[in-house]
DNA sequence: CCCTTTAAGCTTTTT
DNA sequence: GCTTAAAGGG
C-alpha cells in the first residue's frame, strides 16, 4: 500500500519539541529566509526540524537534495545526526551536511578537469593555513619578501582578492602559478580560501557544472550565518542567486565574532536585499535559567536597539539561576576556590564534569594551569579541550579508538557495532544476504580484536603503539579507508592524525596505567572541558566559570568594543543555571586591572541578578 | 655574552 | 595593553 503524504500545510514536528509560531512559519516558508535569534533559541533544532518537514512532505521533490553548510565540523555533524534520528535512511540520504570549506574543496576536487591548465592545481597539492611559509617563500621568489607585519597582511590580503584569470597584476599570477603547481622545492601549496577562488572560477566558467549543481540541490541551509566571509557569500551567490534553490539562513548579530578573522560585517543586509529574503525572530529561549536570561536582555541593550526578551522554557521557575562575581588578590586562591565550587557542584547538586566548562577569554592555557592541578588533587579531570575537540571527531581516530575498546572490553557494544558496520562496509558486502560471509568476517574480526588486546598488554613505549595502530589501519585497508572518507584521500593529512592520537593516548596510559581508562580520559569523559569563548561557541552548559574577567584578558576592549562586547555575550549565554566570573588582582605573570572593561561589570550590576563576592 | 630595544602575537575554521 | 621572542648594540 501507498503511503499518504503528509501536505506541508497538516505537518508538525512529531517529536515532542513545541516550534513557536515564527519557527513553525519559517520552517515551512519555501522561498528565501533568514532566521534571527538569539542563543538557546534552537537554531539548529529549526534547521533539523525543516529538513525533516522538507523530506516529509516532498516539498524537496525526489530525487532533489537538501544541503547543508555549517562553519565547524561537529556543527555539521550535529545536524546530520538530528536528522538522521527521525528520518527513513532512504530520505536521509537527500540531506548532505558539510562544511563551507569542504563544499568548496568537493568541487574543486571532482570539477578540476574543468579549469584552464594554467590554473589547475597539481593534483597532489597541500593545503596549508594562509600565513604559512609556503606562500611567504613563494612571495620571495619573485622578490618581494614579507618582512614585516604589515607588507605580509597586505600582500596575502591580495593574493585572495583576485578574480580568476588574473589579469592586471603579474607578481600575484606568478605567485598563484607557483603555489598550483609547485616547483623543486615545494610541493603546490593551496589555502582554503585559495580553493574557495578556484571553485567560483570553476562555476562562473562552466555552465554545465553550475547547472547540475542547482538541479541537485532544491534547498540550501546556512548555519552561524553571521559569520560569513565576503568569498563565501560569493561562492553562495554565484551558486544560487535568482534560482529556485531556496536559501535558508540562521544567525544572530550579537554573536559575531568572526570580524577580525574576515567575517563580512553587512552580511545580514546583503543578504535580505540580494535574495529578498523573509527575516523571522525567534523568542523562546530553551536553555538558560530565568535571571541569567537577564543579563542577556541588559547586554543586548548595549548592542543594538532592537529590544530582547527571550521567553524562558516552562520548566524554570522564575527565580532560578546563580550569577556571581568573585573577586580575589591572588590567583592561587582563586583556583582553589573554583575547584572546590566544582567539587560541590559535582558531589552535592549532581552536575556531571561534562557540563561544567571553564571558559577564557583567550589563552587558555596561561589561565588555566593552576585550576587543573587544584582540581586534580580533587580527583577530578580537566583539560584544555582545543586540542582534542577536533582530533575526537575525527573517523579515522573513533575507528582505532572503537577498535581498541572493543579488543578490551568485549561488551562495549556501541564500539563493536560501530567497527563491524566500518568493516562491512570496507568488504564492500553491506547489504548482502549471504550469512556465511557475514560469520566468516565477525570470525576474522574477533580474531584480530584478540591480536589487539594482547599487543596492547604488551606496549612498553609510544613506538610500539606507532606499530600498532599501523596495523589497525592496514588491517581495514588503508586504501578502503582512504575511498570511504573523501576527506583522507590525499596526502599525509591521515597520518598526521594517526600520531596525534597516538601520543596523546600513550601519555594518557602512562598517567592511568590502565587501557580502558586511559581511551576514556583521551575522550574526555568525566572531564572539565576547559577553552576559549570562541570555541565555546554553538556550545551550552549546566555550569560555566568564566576565569580571567580583566582588562588583559579583554586587551582588544578599548579598539574594539562593540566584537568584544559580542564575545562576552557568547561566553555568558553558554550557562543554563550557574555562571560564575572570577577577577584576580595577581596573576602568575602580571597584576590585573579591571577599569578598562567597567562597562561590562557595569551590565552585570544593571542586571541585578549577578552577586559580587570577595575572597 | 648580556642588556636594551623593537616587533609580533593574542581570538578561528577548514582535508 | 601586556607578554614573549627576536634583533641590535656595546
Amino acid at each position: 500500500m501507498k503511503k499518504m503524504l503528509t501536505s506541508i500545510k497538516d505537518w508538525y514536528p512529531t517529536d515532542g519539541l513545541i516550534l513557536e509560531d515564527a519557527a513553525l512559519r519559517a520552517v515551512k516558508d519555501l522561498k528565501n529566509s533568514l532566521i534571527v535569534a538569539g542563543p538557546g533559541a534552537g537554531k539548529t533544532e529549526l534547521l533539523a526540524q525543516k529538513a525533516c518537514c522538507l523530506l516529509e512532505t516532498n516539498s524537496c521533490v525526489n530525487p532533489k537534495k537538501i544541503l547543508a553548510i555549517s562553519f565547524k565540523k561537529d556543527a555539521a555533524s550535529n545536524l546530520k545526526e538530528r536528522i538522521s534520528l527521525r528520518v527513513s535512511s532512504k530520505l536521509e540520504s537527500r540531506f548532505r551536511s558539510q562544511t563551507f570549506d569542504s563544499f568548496s574543496k568537493s568541487l574543486l576536487d571532482r570539477f578540476s578537469y574543468a579549469l584552464p591548465e594554467e590554473y589547475r592545481p597539481n593534483s597532489d597539492f597541500e593545503i596549508v593555513d594562509n600565513q604559512q611559509n609556503a606562500i611567504v617563500k613563494a612571495f620571495a621568489k619573485f622578490g618581494v619578501y614579507l618582512n614585516d607585519k604589515d607588507t605580509k597582511k597586505y600582500y596575502l590580503n591580495n593574493l585572495v582578492s583576485v578574480k580568476l584569470p588574473i589579469e592586471d597584476d603579474p607578481l600575484i599570477k606568478n605567485v598563484w602559478q607557483l603555489l598550483l603547481k609547485g616547483d623543486e622545492d615545494q610541493k603546490a601549496t593551496l589555502s582554503f580560501p585559495m580553493i574557495n577562488i578556484l571553485a567560483i572560477y570553476i562555476l562562473k566558467t562552466n555552465p554545465f557544472i553550475l547547472m547540475s549543481l542547482r538541479e541537485t540541490y532544491s534547498h540550501i541551509f546556512l548555519d552561524e550565518f553571521q559569520d560569513t566571509t565576503g568569498l563565501q557569500y560569493e561562492l553562495v551567490k554565484i551558486c544560487f542567486l535568482n534560482t529556485d534553490t531556496s536559501i535558508t539562513a540562521v544567525g544572530d548579530n550579537r554573536q559575531r565574532i568572526m570580524i577580525w578573522a574576515g567575517a563580512k560585517r553587512d552580511i545580514f543586509d546583503c543578504y535580505k536585499k540580494d535574495f529578498k529574503a523573509t527575516e523571522y525572530s525567534l523568542i523562546m529561549n530553551h536553555r538558560s535559567a530565568p535571571r541569567l536570561l537577564e543579563i542577556q536582555k541588559i547586554v543586548n541593550n548595549y548592542l543594538q536597539d532592537k529590544p530582547f526578551a527571550p521567553i524562558p522554557n516552562p520548566k524554570w521557575s522564575k527565580d532560578d539561576g546563580v550569577a556571581e562575581i568573585w573577586y580575589f588578590t591572588d590567583f592561587q586562591k582563586e583556583s582553589k576556590t573554583i575547584a572546590v565550587k566544582i567539587f560541590e557542584l559535582i558531589q552535592s547538586y549532581n552536575v556531571r564534569p561534562e557540563e561544567i566548562c571553564i571558559i577564557v577569554k583567550q589563552t587558555v592555557d596561561k589561565y588555566a594551569k593552576s585550576i587543573i592541578e587544584d582540581l586534580k588533587a580533587l580527583n577530578i579531570y580537566s583539560r584544555n579541550e582545543t586540542i582534542f575537540q577536533d582530533l575526537l571527531k575525527e573517523d579515522v581516530v573513533n575507528l582505532i579508538l572503537n577498535t581498541l575498546k572493543s579488543a578490551l572490553d568485549t561488551y562495549d557494544s556501541d564500539a563493536w557495532l560501530s567497527i563491524w558496520h566500518s568493516k562491512i562496509i570496507f568488504e564492500g558486502i553491506q547489504g548482502s544476504k549471504n550469512e556465511y560471509s557475514f560469520d566468516k568476517l565477525r570470525k576474522v574480526l574477533k580474531q584480530f580484536l584478540e591480536l589487539v588486546r594482547r599487543k596492547l598488554n604488551l606496549i612498553t613505549c609510544v613506538e610500539e603503539l606507532r606499530v600498532l595502530f599501523i596495523e589497525i589501519l592496514d588491517f581495514y585497508d588503508l586504501n578502503q579507508i582512504r575511498k570511504h572518507y573523501p576527506q583522507y584521500a590525499q596526502g599525509t593529512y591521515i597520518n598526521k592524525l594517526r600520531e596525534n592520537a597516538e601520543d596523546y593516548l600513550y601519555n594518557y596510559f602512562q598517567e592511568t596505567k590502565d587501557w580502558i581508562l586511559a581511551i576514556d580520559v583521551f575522550k574526555g569523559n568525566d572531564s572539565i572541558p576547559i577553552m576559549t569563548i570562541h570555541k565555546s561557541k554553538g556550545l551550552e552548559y549546566e555550569a560555566v566559570f568564566f576565569v580571567g574577567f580583566d582588562d588583559n584578558a579583554f586587551w582588544s576592549f578599548y579598539k574594539q568594543e562593540q566584537e568584544d562586547t559580542c564575545t562576552f555575550f557568547v561566553g555568558l549565554s553558554r550557562a543554563k543555571r550557574y555562571l560564575y566570573f572570577t577577577f584576580s588582582e595577581s596573576r602568575e605573570w602580571t597584576y590585573c586591572t579591571n577599569r578598562n572593561i567597567s562597562t561590562l561589570y557595569q551590565m552585570l550590576r544593571e542586571s541585578k541578578v549577578v552577586e559580587e563576592l570577595g575572597f
